[in-house]
DNA sequence: GTCTATATAGAGATAGAC
DNA sequence: GTCTATCTCTATATAGAC
């Protein structure tokens, strides 16, 4: 791990400041001083800034995508895999409250810039939101009713985490945890879900 | 109406187009551009752009004051007036599908900024905040409670902008609306809440 | 009050030596 | 591959005429 290429370096520093700062707000200075090289080289390695931003965003899928195999591997229960995802809110609560949610803030930050990337972040929204469906899916439920269970567990994580970053309060996570956890129990059991009857 | 002041003109072109374009990313010439007047003359009416954020927020503060009191007025009861405040996104599903709720996203983006007017656009969620609570409180539910209650519709409204914003889909919108308007009728009856027995 | 002209700083990006 | 030096553009902000 200490002789990753100075690209990686470069990749590496850029997610974390995209993140801590905002896309738009880090500039190469930044970025140069984290990795400890000058501002010229970093067009050996990239024609653009955005070129970058690109770079941060793919391996942000293939480490969410690992995240999301890792998750499958380590619960065997679709609910199990479910509360895996609903868990990442209190495993990464500190960075949560201080910088928001990295899938939500970078996709708003996109939008609002009319960014070419756009649709490549919003790409990590997508991956989430299929793989919650198919977990709900697995539980039992349609095709389309899985997709909006999926939407709204991926709503109340975004409300959580926007909350929480502007009052600074975790108590606001672990309370919104805590009715996430309830809410899955309700919809867990095939048996009980309240449809029209056959 | 039509002899605002140009002061005024400023504060409104610069509220529309933080809304949409971030408020790091709008420049003085893109305000100056809708209000047609020269970048120089900002400075007769403001010291900096910080000061036009900080003008924009004391309106946009002033504008959700009078909005609130509006719904109290035309709600009688507690559960009538939070479905005015859901039915909000309803209302404005346009605006949020294409940039997102205007409260959280300057939240945000202002935190990434590490912004010194970050406090001053939180109040805004505290006003919802506190104006939700004393509807929940209205209910019946306990001061903490309540204030739970709140923090999870704001949670629930700030998901679903989100979400519709990045997906551009308004039946998430409709859908997280519906959600909300059953919820609220779990927990408007007072009598029916599930506590431990007195 | 509003304008033009300008100062100053910082950004992204390029050229070329090493 | 990495550096220094430089270009160009745009941003906020200022000065002073009208």
């Amino acid at each position: 791990m200490h002789d990753r290429t100075t690209r990686d370096q470069i990749v590496d520093a850029a997610d974390r400041l995209f993140y801590r700062q905002g896309y738009e707000h880090t500039s190469f200075s930044d970025i140069a001083a984290q990795v400890s090289i000058s501002r010229g080289n970093f067009y050996y390695h990239f024609k653009s800034k955005d070129e970058i931003l690109e770079a941060v965003i793919a391996a942000r899928l293939e480490h969410t995508q690992a995240m999301l195999a890792r998750w499958e591997a380590e619960a065997e229960t679709p609910a199990g895999r479910l509360r895996c995802f609903i868990h990442m809110l209190i495993a990464n609560r500190d960075p949560i409250m201080r910088h928001g949610c990295p899938v939500g803030t970078l996709a708003t930050e996109l939008a609002k810039l009319n960014h070419a990337a756009r649709p490549g972040a919003n790409r990590l929204f997508i991956l989430f939101r299929g793989w919650l469906a198919r977990q709900f899916a697995a539980l039992g439920h349609g095709r389309s009713e899985a997709d909006a269970l999926a939407l709204h567990l991926l709503a109340l994580s975004q409300g959580a985490a926007t909350l929480a970053n502007a009052f600074g309060e975790e108590t606001i996570i672990r309370r919104e945890v805590r009715r996430m956890e309830e809410w899955l129990d309700q919809v867990a059991r095939p048996a009980a879900r309240r449809r029209r009857a056959p």
